[in-house]
DNA sequence: ACATTATTTATAACGCGTTACAATTAATAC
DNA sequence: GTATTAATTGTAACGCGTTATAAATAATGT
């Protein structure tokens, strides 16, 4: 064990401070002006920094947007599961979860256009995004109200008619 | 009226063959290298003309690719529509038509990945490629199969499945 | 041949995302 | 101070889609 020298690295929460810096002004243009309207140069501009230095915490454009949804993601599916604690039958569970989910795009139409309608973004961009683990997550619980209200619906077919909407 | 001077404009079969040269090579390098990998310049370069002339048979870059989504969409619904004629179950027609289908797609996986795996594919591309009058009405009859063969279940909570999943 | 119209071509330019790399600034240890 | 390491900055460049514009070419009339 040598002894270090020169710049200590950053602390976690120095480095939280300048990717939420960037994210915060990210947040506030893409819903301003869309996602492709505005380039990382005059993102780096609005922030206060230079360009690569945008680089330097995120591995791209299509980075900062993810981060953007990660994070939208995040409060709607944990207001979700403190609003379904209220009930214990799987259809009305089910019937909660959509409302809320619904809900919220209603109060907040600018982070529904923000994750949905955010121009630009490619196919595999959003498969990777959906690759991320606290992401799947979210949908794995999604899909397994889905399949509880289902079990319960004591209908023969309906098991078939998801596998094709599925598809 | 007056006298026409002049080079006469050309033929319909003419600007066509123009045209198909064109999307046939862009079908080949974008099935062989995917979308986003073949550029304008290289696929002018291909097909044997200047950049210039793409953009003067087509509006950009993502306007030959709905081309190609296009015809290869009208081949397999046209087939679907054949293969159907012969039952008059709405749910045996729907089962003809979602196997025609799904089958189309495994004996042309090329297509296939032409179709939904394209890479750089955007939102609103998807979204004004569906506002072609041909496709929509491919759609419209494909989800007229999917009602008739819901009318004839008599489940009564399938409305309700089916409206959430349309979400 | 010539003028006229249609089509293609060549050239340059714009801003874009992204990368590479050297220069610079900031913070720590001696 | 000075050396050392971390982080940011500046600069240039690449290919991209796309647009504008003028020149070249092709086909038709007289």
């Amino acid at each position: 064990m040598v002894k270090k020298m020169g710049r200590k690295p950053r602390s976690q929460a120095q480095i939280n401070a300048v990717r939420d810096k960037i994210t915060d002004h990210a947040l506030k243009l893409f819903q301003e002006e869309g996602y492709d309207a505005i380039s990382i140069r005059r993102l780096a501009k609005e922030v206060g920094c230079a360009p690569m230095t945008i680089y330097a915490h995120f591995d791209g454009k299509i980075n900062i947007l993810q981060h953007l949804w990660a994070v939208v993601l995040d409060t709607v599916f944990s207001q979700i599961r403190t609003d379904i604690e209220n009930s214990k039958d799987s259809t009305q569970r089910l019937n909660i979860a959509a409302q809320v989910f619904t809900q919220y795009w209603l109060t907040n139409p600018d982070h529904f256009r923000l994750v949905f309608m955010s121009a630009g973004i490619t196919r595999p961009d959003v498969d990777s995004f959906l690759k991320n683990k606290a992401t799947l997550s979210h949908f794995k619980f999604f899909s397994g109200l889905v399949m509880l209200a289902l079990a319960d619906s004591h209908t023969p077919n309906v098991a078939e008619i998801k596998a094709k909407t599925d598809g």
